[in-house]
DNA sequence: GTCTATAAGGAGATAGAC
DNA sequence: GTCTATCTCCTTATAGAC
């Protein structure tokens, strides 16, 4: 019980400290002070400091993301094209935007380059479950003629592209989230977008 | 003589090494080694570790983009807007290739979050000069009627954000720059973009 | 300007008591 | 499972000879 827990949080304040000081940035003394424990104790969950960040990679990668922005409510708006797009990407910003999505976002681009997470962690990788159901999605819109005869993976790059600038760009650490500015932005970009594919 | 060069030299592999392993990640004494001096030597060129982190971002942030990607011939072009818009992605892309951008990129996306990097590096600051560029183009093919009536700010964003994620999707240090396939994707973004965008 | 020598501290990790 | 104590190594940085 307690074990399993302290493992838990363990983890969370890694993940913590990792996304604002890199790996290399954060210690696991600071970690343990973190959690409330010696860095002696870490070591009776992870043998190393490695495995510990591997172990934070292993989870997010286990994850999925389809269905927390694409619920049966959202696909039966797909007769209504636009306002699918909206609250498309309205919820993949709030989705991106949640804690430990930021962090991990963070992490990724900070190690994407080092020793560490150059094997485990990349843009393409992040990105590739989003554009897949992209292409799907679009494909489906080519396929009915409710938008032009573009190639679904260029309409999946457009689409997403500028989201995952907007987001990225917005992810300072104690930023005062102003999500307005940042939702003004992407309804804009997806007005162009629409009116770019619409039939 | 040689102060000034041994100065640039410590510069230059600093820059090499703070890319591939951050900040954090790389030392002094690896810096001095890349250089072939002691430790100690590059005390007298710069008085912190910090300090020479600065002194790179202060090179960088002095430099400017324009003059290197819009040359006279390539405005000339400009009654030939597709085969402008090719050449200037192109361009850009080229630019965002050399090494030294490579490198400040990397710099750039792994410094951006930590304590260091913070206050000086962010992808907006990064990006502003293109997007002002951009806005001043779009706005001039707006007001001109070769494009639909849209917000050049829109276009500016439509136009260099999928270009941004192909460049940082591809940075990865040991890569075999394929650079084919990342030309391929550029060719069709901007043919979507001006199909969507032409009157 | 660069060297050797060294300081002072922080890092990751282990041993063994409780 | 967590603690104290400790090891070993690496870090940034300085002092002073050449």
């Amino acid at each position: 019980m307690k074990q399993a827990n302290t493992k838990r949080l363990i983890l969370s304040a890694a993940l913590d400290l990792f996304s604002q000081h890199g790996y290399k940035g954060a210690s696991i003394r600071q970690i343990a002070r973190a959690v409330g424990i010696r860095e002696s104790a870490i070591y009776n969950h992870y043998k190393s400091k490695e495995e510990l960040f591997l172990a934070i990679l292993t989870e997010f990668k286990s994850r999925t993301i389809s269905d927390k922005i694409l619920s049966d409510d959202l696909l039966d708006d797909l007769s209504n094209p636009e306002k699918f797009l909206k609250n498309f990407a309205e919820r993949l910003i709030n989705y991106w935007d949640t804690p430990p999505e930021r962090k991990f976002i963070r992490l990724l681009l900070m190690e994407q380059f080092t020793r560490i997470g150059n094997k485990e962690l990349s843009t393409t990788d992040y990105l590739s479950e989003l554009r897949k159901m992209c292409r799907l999605i679009f494909g489906e819109m080519v396929k009915t003629k409710i938008v032009k005869q573009y190639n679904p993976e260029i309409l999946a790059e457009q689409f997403i592209a500028p989201l995952f600038l907007i987001r990225t760009e917005h992810l300072v650490a104690g930023e005062n989230k102003n999500m307005n500015a940042v939702f003004k932005i992407v309804n804009m970009h997806v007005d162009f977008f629409w009116s770019a594919i619409k039939t």
